[in-house]
DNA sequence: TCCATCATTCGGCCTTGAGCGAAGTATCAA
DNA sequence: TTGATACTTCGCTCAAGGCCGAATGATGGA
């Protein structure tokens, strides 16, 4: 009956600290161990075991048994949205802003699937400035604009190897916005985002750490960025 | 350096279901008194005085007195924006029906217009494991592999007489895994699924119980699941 | 001025749920 | 089979915080 109770039932499956930190962790998209998230938790293998499956039940998680290791996962790109839209609205509310982010990570990184960071956002610009993508119009109820390929941005895309048609039967949004929680503007999300990040890191554009979501521009990626997409990077 | 303590204290001010019908009802963009807040949270006015100072310390609401009255709205659109995609993953994560499954519930029943449940799920693991459907590759992210019919499935389901091309020009997904919820793995959903239910149904493989979703595997199913499909049911 | 109304503060009660460690279960490796 | 490792379950403690009613400030109207 009430709309508002699923909502509070999420916020208090984020509320906890534990959890939080377990979330975040997990904003990467990639699956990781119980253990390793207890690690993350900062608390006992039993707690976190009950975190999980808090999350777990409430449909937050997806858990994958493999052997003696259970992995968990976001379970939907959702999750990661209310996420992020909370990290955003954790800067918006605080007047003294935690630069505490480590200055790479600000600069690139992923963000579920997708590339965020100073990087992303300067090229969702340029993309929109070289008319590559367009906005759809989209209602006031919508957060995140919509965009459009252009038969430019097409071409574009064609002319560097990207197969932006890869999986275009999926039913997931194409090209939209998403908020970028340390930049405060949009960076590119949905499907094409998702084959950008593969196509970049596939030609190694960028390289990916281990253990953490940042990404490290390349030489050959700073080349080809600035090629391709007249995006200058000056300074990391 | 804790990025995700701020979301920690986010989630926990609309943890609350009081304060959580308190925002929904601020999102509307108006600002409302804290008497129409204390009707609208369902507390005591005192209480919801408490919720409404907690929520704006932190930040979430703004203040203005006028009068005698107090008058409260959101702070920023980003709250509004949080709200929004918690309402979207409410919508997303509902599907989770957890707990106490009657037995025969589990065994066989319909999800929407196709079969689900133990049967399902080993169903689609034989077909997988014939080589009758190939998963189309999707990202790691994406929760529900799309599967395409191979040739060999092709050749099998024609041979038990299912034509799977039926409303093949449908705009919706083909083949598809859609997770089940009692275990917990995916089962075939899509056109597909759909087909396949039907022409079971049709041939009394499966009875349709009145009034519930439960199935009911018939004799005839049992011995053609095991003849075309090499699936062996044990017991129920 | 006096009272009704709006709002907040205070004190006490009570539920919720996070925490740990130990014991139990499942899986792998030798 | 026998550890060793990975997780989960159980029993318990304990602090946090939500709830209410009563008392206390404010404000506006008669």
């Amino acid at each position: 009956m009430d709309v508002d109770q699923p909502i509070a039932q999420i916020a208090a499956a984020m509320a906890e600290p534990a959890r939080a930190r377990i979330l975040c962790a997990l904003m990467d998209g990639r699956a990781y161990t119980a253990t390793e998230l207890a690690v993350v938790a900062d608390t006992a293998s039993s707690t976190a075991s009950a975190h999980l499956s808090k999350l777990t039940e409430l449909g937050l998680l997806t858990k994958v048994s493999q052997g003696r290791h259970r992995y968990f996962q976001l379970a939907d790109p959702a999750v990661a949205q209310v996420l992020e839209s909370m990290m955003h609205l954790a800067g918006v509310i605080n007047r003294v802003i935690p630069v505490s982010t480590p200055q790479p990570l600000r600069f690139a990184r992923s963000c579920y699937d997708h590339l965020a960071g100073t990087v992303a956002v300067a090229l969702l610009q340029k993309w929109l400035q070289l008319g590559w993508l367009t906005p759809i119009k989209a209602e006031a109820s919508e957060q995140q604009p919509d965009y459009q390929l252009t038969a430019l941005g097409q071409a574009g895309l064609a002319a560097i190897g990207l197969d932006y048609l890869a999986k275009a039967h999926s039913r997931r949004r194409y090209a939209c916005g998403c908020l970028d929680w340390s930049e405060r503007t949009a960076h590119l999300g949905g499907q094409l985002g998702a084959l950008l990040l593969d196509f970049m890191l596939q030609k190694q554009w960028f390289n990916r750490q281990l253990d953490s979501r940042e990404l490290q521009l390349t030489a050959l990626g700073r080349r080809q960025l600035q090629q391709q997409f007249q995006l200058i990077i000056t300074a990391e």
